[in-house]
DNA sequence: TAACATTCCGCGC
DNA sequence: GCGCGGAATGTTA
């Protein structure tokens, strides 16, 4: 597994690299202890390299608020087949678009597995470029997010997504905030 | 078995 | 109509 770090106006974003392609990404680290483990001094091969181009174009487009034309070969192995299948949907979403995770269990054929599919979701090994933060409640409040909700937050303002404010209980109020 | 990034239904105000 | 409590439901570690 190689790791590279990217870096973005937000920060230093991390990648992992497996023999299949991309297979993880994280958010910046608060602290700068990022040097700490960067052991992988190995130079990655040049198909790492195309892939890692590709993965800091998108992700940057992406933090831009659009939809990257090109993504690098995803390693999503590590899911679950029922994983796999919400993950799709979800790269399906374009930009400025929502989902509730109800309209994506029911997407995979299993309305009734929302629940699921939020952990599903939570699970997701790229946030980002797997758009699970376009995912909303029912009702367009934000539901939760791995990589905390500020992030889910910023990244639909970006996108000039509407949604619900607070937590849960908003669902009668049509209030939404821009 | 327990834990979830959900939803829906029903009741009291 | 609004707000809250609680049950139902599918997948995972």
């Amino acid at each position: 597994m190689v790791r590279l770090p990217i870096e973005t106006k937000d920060g230093e974003f991390v990648a992992y690299y497996s023999e299949l392609g991309l297979a993880g990404l994280e958010f910046p680290k608060e602290k700068g202890e990022s040097d700490r483990f960067s052991s992988d001094k190995s130079t990655p091969s040049a198909e790492v390299r195309r892939w890692h181009a590709l993965t800091t174009k998108a992700l940057k487009q992406v933090l831009a608020g659009h939809t990257p034309e090109t993504l690098p070969p995803l390693d999503l192995s590590s899911g679950t087949e029922f994983q796999q299948r919400v993950w799709k949907v979800l790269c399906g979403i374009g930009s400025g678009k929502t989902m509730s995770y109800m309209e994506v269990a029911a997407a995979i054929g299993q309305s009734k597995a929302t629940r699921a599919v939020g952990s599903a979701c939570g699970a997701n090994p790229i946030p980002v470029l797997i758009p699970c933060h376009r995912v909303l409640a029912a009702n367009q409040g934000l539901g939760g997010f791995s990589g905390g909700l500020d992030w889910k937050r910023k990244l639909l303002a970006r996108e000039g997504v509407e949604y619900i404010g607070s937590s849960t209980r908003q669902r009668t109020l049509g209030l939404a905030i821009v």
